[in-house]
DNA sequence: TATGAATGAGGGTTCATTCAT
DNA sequence: CATGAATGAACCCTCATTCAT
């Protein structure tokens, strides 16, 4: 018999791919447990109800997403500004357009900023804040000169905009630009393109 | 008696607002009419059905944003490229942050892109590239100098991606950022900083 | 403008058939008012409503069917009971097969037979029993000798079962024997059957 | 707790009463499952939708109808041709007057003409078509003479017509001939009049 | 007089959830 | 402990009919 851990695991991976490719309202509890392999109560007995399924996908996915990417990837202590913002811009693309778990992670980051639910507010006090507190040092040790915090801001809301661009605005791009590539060399390149951009941004801005 | 067009009119309102909110699947025609103080079949009737309905809002809030915040918004034949650029982002700006049907248009957007409909083609064509198109040209203008297809692409990314963030990431925005206001005072000054932070980012691309 | 007169008699007709085809319950006013051209109020405008048209189909249609095909079609004073057997017999079946309003008066009895409405009593008795009146008296000239009433009742059956069979089985009949054609030359043969069998019934039945 | 075949059957049963007194169209699953002791979902759950139920109800009642009154029904191997078709007309009126299950199958199939769904077909292929060629063999062998095909397919189309008839027609001969009665008695007299006169009219066919 | 916009009851179906087993 | 049959609310849609014009 299976044990309640791998049905769970299996009811996780099954709901993160449809959540986030259907989103929270449009999932059906009955196909994640067909997908899963799972009894049609199965969702209910181990996470309550279809919200606590989401909440734990939510959890999880954050975590692999998280581990499999982080913003500082590949990064010497001694690395530049411009070496981090690198690494912080193209992990993000990456998690975007990892194809497996990672790549739920944004989709249902986007499906909750679209169609709030109850677990946004901590999703973004866990994973999203943060980030942005690593951007913000980052950005202030680009400035070319101490910069207002109004200034800051308005820096990281560009750089991030650039990057999660391609996650809100996928279908757009791909309809109108069907000839755009998301390979590794494609997001190497658009990496350095926001990285390049965002740096003379920056010190336009702080000038 | 009320007249077609009036009850026409009030389920355009009424439904623009909660597809706007809710999205096409999670929106139900009995709140669309029980708003518009119609009757459960009057979607049915004038419309077809609820995707009748849906088609008919996406086509008359794109037709309403583009009128009140056109993307060359108050501009002479004689505006200089950065003129230009700061209108097409100003104009962005205003139809994400008004509040009311304008602002329907890019809550339907974004709606779009996290949960594709059939409608979502048509829009792209109809509404996203024309704006994409004039864009490029804004692009072209102020590059340094002739820019291949690939770098001019990457800046409009870079310039919408600005933009729409504040669309897309709306939720996380406010939550983080409490304190930021989206006034229109505060909106001319997201926009100033995006065109000077976007003119420094496009000069850089084409050097 | 049409006159009343023209909108009723166009009703009648996209009402005849339409009714013929799909039943009573299944056929809409909507459907038979468009074919029509007539408002969708105009059914209940003109009959009352929806039962009333169908009354009044009915009344159309069996009028029409027995002018067009009387069961003494092209007989004699002088005809023999073999002769008139065979003209009603030639007679049912082109009502059957008739393409066009006869026919919908046989489909229409088909209907009202397998899902019985309030008009059932009144057809029956204008159109059904007159019928077998006259059909009861050709048994009788055709009996070997003097019958009792119930076997002359009998023989009726069958000779009514033998042509209703062609009304009411017809979908099982093209199904199996999709060869069979029911061209006037094959009506005849058909007709011709029919009687012989049946002359050489009713004597066995009255020996 | 009931079963889950339980609640089928219950299902199946109600189906079956309401689907053969009101046709597929005109019956309602909310009448079926109020009928059964089922909730309004019960249908759909069981049987996936209302014409999965409507299919599951034709295929039991051709089963039940088919085992209770076999056309073979008390026949010795040795049993003549007459015989034989006597025990097939029997078995049909005793089909078509049972009162109960297999009485269903016969309002089911009048139905299925006069308002034929995608079930038809197979409905004749399973059930009508194997009837007709017992028929045939029982015909070929009742013929004063080798006959052809048209003769044979004429004389089961006369055989089968007067036994349906009792079946499409029952609604015009109650109110016509009030009197005639369908007790077992009355049946068997039916059964042996139409034996005789197709008796007689096959050989007359086959002359 | 004749229209067509509007109605509300009722249709089949889907859904997350519950509960006896 | 885990199941799957059963539930009832809510979904979108269709229909004959009505009523102000």
């Amino acid at each position: 018999m299976r044990t309640n851990l791998e049905t769970q695991q299996r009811l996780l991976e099954a709901a993160g791919e449809i959540f986030a490719t259907r989103g929270f309202r449009a999932a059906t509890v009955r196909e994640i447990c067909q997908r899963a392999g799972a009894n049609i109560a199965a969702v209910n007995y181990h996470f309550g109800d279809k919200e606590g399924l989401y909440f734990a996908v939510l959890k999880s996915c954050s975590e692999a997403a998280l581990k499999k990417y982080p913003p500082t990837l590949g990064l010497k202590p001694t690395a530049t500004g411009e070496e981090r913002l690198l690494a912080f811009v193209r992990s993000l693309l990456l998690r975007i357009f990892d194809e497996g778990r990672p790549s739920w992670h944004s989709k249902l980051i986007a499906h909750e900023m679209a169609e709030p639910t109850k677990a946004l507010a901590a999703l973004i006090d866990k994973v999203y804040a943060p980030a942005l507190k690593q951007l913000e040092m980052i950005v202030r040790d680009l400035a070319s000169r101490p910069a207002s915090v109004a200034v800051v801001r308005q820096c990281l809301f560009s750089i991030l905009g650039q990057c999660l661009y391609f996650q809100n605005s996928r279908p757009a791009i791909q309809h109108i630009h069907p000839e755009q590539g998301f390979a590794p060399a494609d997001l190497e390149r658009l990496a350095k393109h926001i990285t390049q951009f965002s740096l003379a941004g920056i010190r336009q801005a702080t000038k």
